[in-house]
DNA sequence: TACGACACCTAGCGTGTCGACATATAGCGC
DNA sequence: GCGCTATATGTCGACACGCTAGGTGTCGTA
């Protein structure tokens, strides 16, 4: 049972899209996905969860219909909209961009200045 | 010319410690340093330079000296310190890991779920 | 009927980056 | 000598965002 890291400040929203871009979910079960998908590297807090889907669903990236759970109580079930598709896609492209970035100079040899 | 990118919210401090790893420098050279070694895809403003200076030397991280620069203008030379030595390596593995935690999720396909 | 797991949400805080501004000086063209 | 640009160091307020810590209600089970 390794420490889990704190969320990277700027990936919440992406992490988000994609967990839901893997299947309609509800709010409550977007933690549990995001943690799967992580091996159990990251946790979304509850805090940070709720603020984040109505930021994304006001920007229209995601949209929302209250359904029932598997456990019969109700809830609020998140699946991508098509411009959160485009987004999540930018949102990757960017990351991939700047992780190559950042490895390069961490890489960097003092002979190479 | 392509766009540069906004440096990503917790890494600064790692990016002044390597580029200050790289041999002594001054607060302004520092600027033009990232920005090479990111080969130009990366520019950080002043007013983030500056506080996060202060910060890594009030933590121990980096200490500075003043002194000429190039240009016959007095400026602040900083080098890294032992402690900023190790704090750059711990910073590297974290980002290291939560590099490949964020790729890992951002590949997982729909039928991993 | 008490409790824990499920499911939603909000308020306030801390951190960190940015944009805009302020200050000072060396070197250069005129 | 005068103004301009590049060099060089900062400060300040605004703002985004994730976290901690709470609060509400309900279902299933012991």
């Amino acid at each position: 049972m390794d420490k889990q890291l704190d969320v990277l400040q700027g990936t919440l929203d992406m992490l988000i899209l994609k967990a839901v871009s893997l299947g309609p979910l509800h709010g409550y079960g977007i933690l549990f996905r995001i943690q799967q998908i992580s091996r159990d590297r990251l946790e979304i807090q509850q805090g940070s969860l709720y603020p984040a889907l109505y930021r994304l669903e006001h920007q229209g990236w995601i949209a929302s219909e209250w359904g029932e759970s598997e456990n019969n109580r109700k809830a609020k079930y998140y699946r991508l909209a098509a411009a959160g598709k485009r987004r999540l896609q930018s949102e990757t492209e960017k990351w991939n961009r700047m992780a190559e970035v950042i490895a390069g100079i961490l890489h960097t040899t003092p002979e190479e200045v």
